[in-house]
DNA sequence: ATAGGCGCCTGCTGGC
DNA sequence: TGCCAGCAGGCGCCTA
């Protein structure tokens, strides 16, 4: 579920309630989610305060004191909210942490337990934790070069591209659909189909659509809330995203959908050119991209 | 290196 | 009405 824009704005409702505020009592619930939670946590955030919220990609990073970080991942429908202690309990809430004023709770509810909760100790862990996996940079920190060289040197289809948080981290399904169209590129081209200006258009789509979702507090289709528990509104500005079928936003040709790095695609198949830059050069068109619809 | 497939989970929708 | 397949915002593992 949650992309960059929707764990940012979680991040962000977050920050005011924590920042300072000590925990008093953690619960945990039985089942387990994509990582178990280990019940000696529960002692080791007792008593601490929270020094800082963060985002780094889809990753919400909530520094404590005692040198210890709480990492926590949404998953596909994670939930992370503040709320009064006496709201009722929903379903699926696999995490409450009583804070301090003993009259809120942060809580993480999660339907699919595709999301996941991690206390790391010591902090500096947390960069090993990531490189491991070599998360990306964040997409406003990447610089032309750095996208044009990522670019050139891939064979993969773009929509793939964009979906692997080791090259630019925290774009997801959607945004990597939305920008893909609003960068006028067929998302199964692949990387090293693209000139300097197609490539350098990508990157400011991405920021671009990113930028935007963020300022409408992301997309709600079904489960996102953000940490206020208030949904999102970006997915009234969908252009491709979950509309198949339905007339491109520019030149009303129906929306369509094929799969591709194993993900559900939507794009318009008449302003998302398989060739690179259909009105300066017809000439690039590759013979094989242009086959198959 | 990379694509494709599966598994992890629950819930909703649409077709028959 | 009921059943079943297919689908969903993520990610890691396996195989070819």
């Amino acid at each position: 579920m949650p992309e960059l824009p929707e764990v940012e704005t979680v991040v962000r409702d977050l920050r005011p309630h924590l920042t300072g505020c000590a925990f008093t009592r953690v619960w945990a619930g039985r089942r387990k989610l994509r990582k178990p939670w280990k019940k000696i946590w529960n002692r080791q955030l007792v008593g601490q305060r929270v020094l800082s919220v963060e985002r780094r990609g889809k990753w919400i990073v909530i520094h404590i004191e005692n040198d210890a970080v709480l990492l926590v991942h949404l998953g596909m429908t994670g939930q992370f909210c503040v709320l009064p202690a006496e709201a009722p309990m929903q379903a699926h809430t696999h995490l409450v942490f009583d804070l301090a004023d003993g009259r809120q709770q942060l809580r993480f509810r999660d339907i699919r337990r595709f999301g996941s909760a991690t206390l790391l100790r010591p902090r500096s862990s947390l960069a090993s934790y990531f490189a491991e996996s070599g998360l990306g940079p964040e997409p406003f920190d990447v610089d032309r070069d750095y996208f044009r060289k990522r670019l050139s040197g891939t064979a993969r289809c773009l929509k793939a591209v964009l979906l692997d948080q080791r090259l630019v981290a925290g774009v997801g399904n959607i945004y990597a659909d939305e920008a893909l169209f609003a960068a006028r590129l067929y998302p199964g081209l692949r990387g090293l189909d693209l000139d300097r200006n197609a490539v350098d258009g990508l990157r400011r789509a991405v920021r671009v659509v990113l930028k935007r979702a963020i300022e409408r507090r992301g997309s709600s289709i079904r489960d996102y809330v953000g940490g206020s528990g208030l949904r999102g509104e970006y997915q009234n500005e969908f252009r491709v995203y979950g509309r198949t079928g339905e007339p491109c936003p520019r030149c009303r040709t129906p929306i369509a959908r094929m799969v591709l790095a194993g993900r559900s695609t939507h794009y318009c198949p008449r302003c998302q050119a398989k060739n690179v830059n259909p009105r300066v050069s017809a000439r690039r068109r590759a013979p094989a991209l242009i086959t198959e619809a």
